[in-house]
RNA sequence: GCCGACAUAGCUCAAUCGGCAGAGCAGCCGCCUUGUAAGCGGCAGGUUAUGGGUUCGAUUCCCAUUGUCGGCUCCA
């Protein structure tokens, strides 16, 4: 995505006026503040470092280092005791405007600050690194002996600052102005509030992040792994994930049956020219592999299904009552991703987009608009996505495509996000240089946002490849062409879908549905009769058959997060009976095995 | 890719200064026949990620490779 240009529209007026609460609180100034606090600290420690930019950010604040020797542990232990010191002791945060050339004499050591000052003379961009509009004035803050070139505001004095809510949390690389050609500074991360409960809570919420996470329940719950010899981000999906993802793929093939899409399946390689025609060996080499060699001829790895799709299309003469055509498919594919960047199941190098290509007549367009953005969030919210915000970006300055095309299928996306109902955000420039598009967000249920679907315009493809459908007057027209990918990839919104949960799914998604218990060996023929009966009915059920005892049992079923737990024992074999237990420690007690079924039917149906 | 940290049994983790690699869980075998979150005993499990080097001797020190983690950049 590039550089946001935001403008005032509904919800982002709203993110902004909140961005702008944030950075007039107190709790902003906290942090600003203490980054100034660590950064005397630091130099304190080292003389001779530099420093670089160290701003507040969500949750607390950062600052960037130039340093002889890279940070450890215990260095952090140091800086933060010592900051606690400085904090303390009670100094002052001294304001003071001065001229650049003062501010040259002043940071005449600290090359990143040179920098700064240079671009805030010629008016191009703030201490941050932005651009901006107008020449500022600078200024910079002293406190206990350091001085730092800075647009504040800060706390007037330290003692604002509890010493008791405030954390160093990591060291990391960062590059200077995040340019990859230009130095690695070592960044420390901290974490700043008004009050240590506050402090408390928040990395209660970073643990709890901790335990949601998809790689790890990922492995608890044996549902994936990634493997040294097959390769870094290539997923292998055990019996238990694979089980899961097949439930996702029949509820969309599902899904999509039913509302006019029809199937394709595309070859995983195609021929370079494929590649030369789509502009992909132009624009998306960086992220193709290299070529294999067949017959002479080089062949690559598909890192997008569309270039397939749009053959299909062009394999017959399509009539403007054909139209729209929804081509969709689970298509593998395959892009480099550097190596620093894979994360689990989110970004990998192997993934299957649920991916589809609409084509329409450019009448038909806004009701197709209409038509997606309805049929991806009926979808989402099946998989209790319920808090779902859009963003819409439109014609950046590098474009393909007639403007006025632009135009009017920009318009078509926003009047259908106005129709949605749903919040949305317009990054001005930010859309791909072939089409506009809208993404969509979901946020998960401890509040992090992901992005999983994407609905594309193309003004690029259906040139490239001549694409056309004979009109009502006979003559070829160019039809619009809609790329969507619903739950973006498998493989993420699986990873999503895990951490949304934290690995208890609905039941209609999990692994095994219910786990019957047999007390003693003497209930396991009871045990049986139950699992064939569900098993009838449709259930995913097991017998806990090991000789073990009925709470270690219990603490397995309850571990594996299997929504229904049903003790059997002699009372519940008498009377026909299961004992029903829930995953969340629920206990509901005996009910009839016909009474049960009909309540993980309706759990199932409601998909809770 | 870059900066930093890390890699020991299926999993979670020990092993002092360079001196015979160990525990819990899981697994297997047996005993117990059990009422809502771990019953008891035994057995087995290792080229210490891979390759090289230093050393009488390397899990430990050095180099390379692979992978993982926290970030940067990028992104479904």
């Amino acid at each position: 995505m590039g550089r946001a240009f935001l403008f005032n529209l509904g919800m982002e007026e709203r993110m902004a006026r909140q961005k702008e609460q944030y950075e007039g609180s107190q709790l902003y100034k906290i942090r600003h503040s203490t980054a100034h606090i660590m950064a005397q600290a630091v130099l304190e420690k080292f003389p001779e470092g530099k420093v670089a930019i160290g701003p507040a950010i969500e949750d607390g604040f950062y600052y960037d280092f130039d340093l002889p020797r890279p940070l450890t542990p215990e260095d952090l232990e140091g800086i933060e005791k010592r900051m606690r010191g400085i904090i303390q002791s009670g100094v002052n945060f001294e304001r003071k405007v001065v001229s650049a050339d003062e501010a040259k004499v002043l940071f005449r050591n600290q090359p990143f600050k040179m920098e700064l000052i240079e671009g805030l003379e010629s008016g191009e961009m703030d201490d941050d690194g932005n651009p901006i509009d107008e020449k500022p004035e600078i200024s910079i803050y002293s406190q206990g002996g350091f001085t730092d070139l800075c647009r504040g505001p800060h706390v007037t004095n330290s003692r604002e600052i509890n010493p008791a809510a405030i954390k160093l949390l990591n060291v990391a690389g960062a590059y200077w102005r995040g340019d990859e050609k230009r130095p690695m500074l070592q960044r420390i991360y901290g974490t700043a509030w008004s009050k240590p409960e506050e402090l408390k809570d928040y990395l209660c919420r970073l643990e709890e992040a901790k335990k949601r996470d998809h790689r790890k329940i990922g492995q608890e719950l044996d549902l994936y792994s990634v493997n040294d010899e097959i390769g870094a981000g290539l997923i292998l999906w055990h019996p238990k994930g694979g089980r899961i993802r097949k439930l996702i793929e029949n509820f969309w093939s599902e899904e999509h049956e039913a509302n006019g899409y029809d199937f394709v399946y595309t070859p995983h390689i195609g021929k370079a020219q494929l590649w030369e025609t789509s502009g992909h060996l132009g624009f998306y080499k960086d992220n193709m592999y290299s070529p294999v060699d067949i017959e002479g001829q080089q062949y690559f790895l598909k890192p997008m299904n569309c270039p397939f799709h749009l053959h299909i299309f062009k394999n017959s003469l399509r009539s403007y009552r054909d139209l729209p055509l929804r081509y969709a498919e689970e298509g593998t594919v395959y892009r480099y991703e550097r190596s620093g960047v894979l994360h689990g199941l989110m970004r990998v190098r192997g993934f299957t987009q649920d991916d589809a290509h609409h084509f329409c007549r450019p009448d038909q367009m806004p009701a197709e608009i209409d038509f997606v953005l309805n049929f991806s969030l009926n979808i989402l919210r099946s998989f209790g996505f319920s808090d779902i915000h859009a963003y819409l970006s439109t014609r950046p300055e590098k474009s393909v495509g007639d403007p006025a095309q632009w135009e009017a299928a920009e318009a078509a996306l926003e009047d259908s996000l106005n129709r949605s109902g749903l919040d949305y955000d317009v990054d001005r420039g930010g859309g791909a240089f072939y089409g506009p598009k809208i993404d969509l967000k979901v946020e998960d249920a401890i509040g992090r946002e992901w992005q999983l679907s994407t609905i594309q315009f193309d003004f690029n493809e259906p040139e490239r490849f001549d694409l056309y459908y004979i009109g009502e007057d006979g003559q070829p027209h160019r039809p619009y062409m809609i790329h969507r990918a619903l739950l973006g990839s498998l493989e993420r919104f699986f990873g999503v879908l895990i951490e949304h949960y934290a690995g208890a799914f609905p039941v209609w998604l999990s692994p095994t549905q219910a786990a019957i218990i047999p007390i003693a060996d003497r209930h396991l023929d009871y045990a049986r009769k139950v699992e064939a009966e569900l098993r009838k009915a449709g259930l995913r059920v097991m017998v806990d058959d090991r000789p073990e005892r009925m709470n270690a049992k219990i603490r397995d079923a309850q571990n594996q997060k299997i929504p229904y737990m049903l003790v059997v024992g002699d009372k519940e074999e008498e009377s026909g009976q299961v004992a029903l237990r829930l995953r969340n420690g629920e206990n509901p007690g005996p009910l009839l095995l016909a009474d049960f079924l009909t309540l993980a039917k309706s759990d199932i149906a409601a998909k809770k």
